[in-house]
DNA sequence: AGCACGCCGACT
DNA sequence: GTCGGCGTGCTC
């Protein structure tokens, strides 16, 4: 009889299965999860679907063990095939993703519990009275809280267990959350509310896969809609997941769920504790979690029975995985809702471009909610700063000024808000015109006056403020140019010396923790004017906000991103709306030197439809996403020169293709991250080219990376470093 | 000589 | 991704 042989797909970075013996007396399946030898070390993999590659070099090793815990699902790993073949990344390396709960493998531990179970013992003591006075109950205690509750040590609850009075008796795991209860606080919705909630309650009814793109301004009520398709997920018994775009956006999702479903949903991120980590992915695997609350890992999860997918603010960045395998979550959610045949909802009060042409060629099913429920709109006002900017070496133009006086003086909070950290963009000699820029990034460094300091805001190079200019040596040469919050934050205290003013950004925040006392300060009326960057576009609501200054509504506006008019529309969309968010109406004044920008022009006027038409038409012509496909190659190694020389030789390996363009590299990197140089080519293709082909012949045709270069594979970006 | 570090390639 | 092998170059 020959020996069997199964594939097994290792989490490293290789691209098929490797084949192992299976031992006498152990029968595998695809999904089962198995511990293997790979090189000097073991580890964990999956038996693969199809038959082994029996075209092996050397010797076949055994498969070391079948783990008991739950397999890996046919719908996980055409997930991880899909992922790879999308991402051209190896398929180990996709596993990977999904097998890093290392603890969630090995042998469950039982919580063990003892119980009064036989005789007293021979001999009583008074310490052992106690004990079994308090055990008499009959309850299962764990051996601590047995002696806690007894005032003795634990080695008389042991003593016991010696003697047989105590019986250790193994515990179910305490479960990671409380099952929530579809009916708990249902709201009352608005016709247009009820209208949407029934669409996707029918979707969840109807089963299978579908993508509903649920789209309405803020505050108009999206997260009480696609509750309703939450609650009929639950009402059958399945499980939801559902994504948010970043940690510190959990909480208040977490408490609104907790107030319409009763308990908080299981939280799934990278800050969770080993144990509980554990707990969860083993709670998610049987079924009993029902409800999963988290950030992009959460799509590896394995649900046991998923019945719905929400991706709330499906626009934002942050689903973008940037490294390693380079993916956006919120196609990926799409992706599992089809193979796993479950509805996906999509929410947003700005969507993404893709998904309102896929929502328009009607691929998606569009739910819009019109109104703000309870609450008037902004006023929203372009300021022009041609004509009614500040006097030179100032930032806050008078009718700003004026609106943020008028809001203190009525009790109210401002908000100034400037995408932009540290306090100035750019220092220049005065004397000689040297200008300070960081010597790995074609970048400008970044003064921060807080720290003292000079700072690339692509790779963290930073030096000392010097005091001289360090090209021709003149003396008190140096001038900062622009504004970051630190100088609108200055400019602002100088102009209403007797505020409370507090500033937010990433690099002043130590900590979620921290980030959300501040927040909790602001919402307390601590505070009478925030500057802060997109820190405070999204997640917690501002009550008692009446003023939303934008300083510079030109940044990020004029970068080379293909998608800058879509961020910039988002991103003031966001941050405008959250003046008056509960309150009535609100202002918002926009700095801009272009009044009639389209961009601009859209959030003064509201109208969303025009924006989203004109940027469609703009991609349309440029043969950009969603009407052509796009990928970016990121080429990095340690030295800019072995990077560059890289991207040059597989920009020279183009092979010809009808309808394909690659761009770049540039002459400098684009980017220094984390001590490796970063070099981009673009490719740019029709909409019905097949991109990943083109690119698997490029590459097998190309030289290979060698020494510390690294490719990687950005297939339609969301976003360009 | 002995060791630290960095690069390279194999891993079934 | 991770490990060992092996080269280079530095130090005791």
């Amino acid at each position: 009889m020959s020996q069997s042989i199964v594939p097994v797909l290792t989490p490293v970075a290789v691209e098929a299965p490797y084949s192992y013996a299976v031992p006498d007396g152990m029968t595998l399946s695809p999904g089962d999860v198995v511990v293997v030898p790979l090189g000097p070390r073991t580890v964990l993999g999956v038996v693969w679907d199809g038959e082994p590659d029996r075209i092996v070099r050397g010797k076949l090793r055994p498969v070391e063990a079948k783990l008991a815990g739950p397999a890996i699902a046919p719908a996980m790993r055409r997930f991880v095939e899909w992922i790879a073949d999308y991402t051209l990344s190896p398929r180990g390396m996709v596993l990977r993703m999904m097998l890093r709960v290392p603890e969630a493998f090995g042998p469950q531990m039982p919580v063990i519990a003892v119980r009064l179970a036989g005789a007293p013992p021979e001999r009583m003591t008074e310490a052992r009275r106690r004990v079994l006075e308090v055990a008499g109950d009959g309850l299962a205690w764990s051996k601590t809280a047995l002696a806690r509750a007894a005032g003795v040590g634990v080695s008389v609850v042991e003593g016991l267990i010696q003697a047989g009075t105590l019986q250790c008796v193994a515990l179910p795991p305490k479960p990671v959350v409380a099952p929530p209860e579809p009916d708990f606080a249902a709201t009352a919705l608005t016709q247009a509310q009820s209208g949407a909630a029934e669409a996707l309650a029918d979707a969840v009814a109807a089963g299978g896969f579908s993508v509903s793109l649920l789209e309405g301004v803020t505050g108009s009520g999206k997260t009480e809609v696609y509750f309703e398709a939450m609650s009929e997920a639950l009402r059958r018994g399945r499980q939801v997941l559902v994504m948010v775009p970043e940690i510190s956006l959990t909480a208040q999702f977490l408490a609104r769920f907790e107030a319409r479903f009763g308990t908080m949903p299981a939280e799934w991120h990278s800050g969770l504790t080993p144990k509980l980590r554990e707990r969860t992915w083993r709670g998610v695997a049987s079924g009993e979690v029902k409800a999963v609350a988290g950030a992009r890992s959460a799509l590896f999860l394995p649900f046991a029975d998923l019945g719905l997918i929400v991706v709330d603010e499906e626009h934002d960045p942050a689903y973008k995985q940037e490294e390693g395998v380079i993916y956006s979550a919120r196609d990926m959610a799409v992706v599992r809702g089809s193979l796993e045949g479950v509805p996906v909802v999509l929410s947003s009060a700005t969507p993404s471009v893709e998904s309102r042409a896929n929502a328009e060629r009607g691929r998606y099913r569009h739910l819009r909610l019109p109104d703000r429920y309870g609450a008037r709109l902004p006023d929203i006002r372009a300021v022009d700063m041609r004509s009614d900017g500040p006097e030179r070496g100032r930032f806050l133009s008078p009718p700003l000024v004026a609106a943020i006086a008028a809001t203190i003086a009525g009790g109210e909070q401002a908000l100034l808000f400037l995408n932009r950290r540290g306090y100035a963009p750019l220092t220049l000699c005065r004397a000689c015109g040297f200008r300070f820029e960081c010597p790995n990034c074609s970048a400008w460094l970044v003064e921060h006056r807080f720290r003292r300091q000079l700072a690339c805001h692509h790779c963290g190079h930073a030096i000392p403020r010097p005091v001289n200019c360090p090209n021709c040596g003149a003396e008190d040469s140096l001038v900062p140019c622009g504004p970051g919050i630190e100088r609108i934050a200055e400019e602002a205290a100088e102009r209403f010396p007797d505020i409370r003013i507090l500033m937010l950004s990433s690099d002043l925040i130590g900590s979620i923790a921290e980030l959300r006392q501040r927040f909790t300060m602001i919402e307390r009326g601590e505070v009478d004017l925030v500057v802060g960057t997109q820190l405070v576009a999204k997640g917690h609501n501002f009550p008692n906000l009446a003023l939303v200054g934008v300083v510079d509504a030109d940044v990020g506006l004029a970068t080379g991103d293909p998608r800058a008019a879509e961020r910039t529309f988002q991103l003031l969309q966001q941050v405008t709306g959250r003046a008056g968010r509960q309150r009535d109406g609100g202002r918002a004044l926009i700095q801009t030197f272009d009044p009639d920008h389209p961009v601009i022009k859209a959030i003064v006027s509201g109208d969303r439809e025009a924006f989203y038409a004109r940027e469609m038409e703009s991609r349309e012509r440029q043969g950009l996403p969603p009407f052509g496909r796009l990928a970016a190659i990121l080429v990095s190694a340690r030295s800019q020169d072995e990077a560059a020389s890289h991207a040059k030789a597989l920009a020279r390996a183009v092979p010809p293709a009808d309808g394909v363009r690659v761009l770049g590299p540039a002459e400098a990197p684009l980017a220094v991250v984390r001590g490796r140089h970063r070099f981009r080519l673009l490719v740019k293709a029709r909409r019905t080219f097949d991109l990943q082909g083109f690119l698997r012949a490029w590459f097998d045709a190309a030289p290979k990376p060698r020494g510390s270069v690294r490719m990687s594979v950005d297939v339609d970006p969301l976003s360009f470093l």
